[in-house]
DNA sequence: TAATCGTGGTG
DNA sequence: TCACCAAGATT
């Protein structure tokens, strides 16, 4: 992992947002972009915010992107440019919270500070039989009391770094590997034969259905383009013209919705269904056939479609894009 | 506190 | 196929 060769306070900061609920796999390609685009804390300080998202286009949790930026321009006011060193002042940065504080204080400043993370939820639980809800704050302060008591005081970074590993190959969240587990014997867990049942969550994340129709809006080799609002899903990231609902909507109730001269060129071409973690995502494309006449809002504009690779789009939209116009060139 | 925020891998 | 969840944080 390229962010374990280095020192430099920054890099471990971006290597450990962008693996924020990310595996290494899919982080690592990002990570080696990112500093490659962004090498200190002055270029992503002074980058347009496009930019960034740009670099984080597929990765998913965009506000880590935006957070990350605010942070970097927080540094250069209040730190004089210079990644803080107390833990406090670390934490009080934008999109750090304790297990990042932690990780980064350890991992670049040698600090005595237990990460807990997933894997150091699931490995202290078991092994301690914690019969908590690990999303409960009892649960959350009883194992971050325990983390920060094992803690090697002289050596946290290793110790932060092997209680993850250990996690992430040992002790997993499924099929966890206990015939050959080196803690196997003080396990309270796996005495009790109750591994499986642990760790465990007490709420229950509820789906809420969510539906977007998206125009593709089409002059010659231009397309219409406008940016998301900076709260809610794939906030700062541009997308097509569309049509939001919580329930499903009939081509009649989208047709009155819309204010385009040619409702009768409007051609359905593509409709997917996505599972997310807390929301089911119904996608529904239509091609406006002939948007000769179309008049741009203030907040759109007409873009080259080779100039669309410069642009950050939500995962579903790029996707389409990408097939869309590979096949129409 | 509970809801929200993406994408991809896994059994 | 689908629920789970991965180096969590914010509001």
């Amino acid at each position: 992992m390229p962010w374990k060769e280095t020192k430099d306070p920054y890099k471990i900061w971006v290597s450990e947002i962008i693996l924020q609920q990310t595996r290494v796999a899919q982080g690592k390609d990002y990570y080696l972009r990112f500093i490659n685009q962004f090498p200190d804390i002055d270029s992503l300080a002074s980058a347009e915010q496009t930019e960034v998202l740009k670099q984080w286009e597929g990765l998913g949790y965009y506000s880590r992107a935006r957070n990350l930026q605010q942070a970097a321009q927080d540094i250069i006011h209040r730190f004089n440019g210079v990644f803080p060193t107390k833990y406090d002042d670390i934490i009080s940065l934008k999109g750090i919270g304790p297990y990042s504080a932690a990780a980064i204080s350890s991992f670049a400043f040698e600090q005595p500070y237990a990460v807990v993370d997933g894997n150091v939820q699931r490995v202290l639980s078991r092994h301690f039989e914690i019969l908590l809800a690990i999303d409960s704050t009892e649960g959350k302060k009883r194992i971050a009391l325990l983390a920060q008591k094992l803690l090697d005081k002289k050596q946290p970074a290793q110790f932060n770094q092997a209680i993850m590993d250990f996690g992430a190959l040992i002790c997993t969240p499924k099929a966890p590997k206990c015939e050959t587990c080196p803690l196997s014997k003080s396990c309270r867990a796996l005495k009790n034969n109750i591994v499986k049942e642990i760790p465990f969550k007490s709420k229950k994340v509820k789906k809420t259905d969510r539906f977007y129709y998206f125009f593709l809006i089409h002059k010659e080799d231009h397309i219409v383009i406008q940016r998301r609002p900076n709260i809610g899903i794939w906030a700062g990231l541009h997308e097509l013209p569309n049509i939001e609902s919580h329930s499903a909507l009939s081509h009649a109730e989208i047709l009155s919705k819309i204010n385009f001269e040619e409702k009768k060129s409007i051609k359905l071409i593509h409709s997917i269904q996505h599972k997310l973690t807390h929301l089911n995502l119904n996608i529904t494309l239509y091609h406006l056939i002939n948007s000769s006449q179309y008049k741009c809002h203030k907040n759109q504009r007409l873009e080259k479609v080779s100039e669309l690779s410069t642009f950050a789009f939500p995962k579903p939209l790029k996707n389409f894009l990408d097939i869309f116009f590979m096949n129409n060139i």
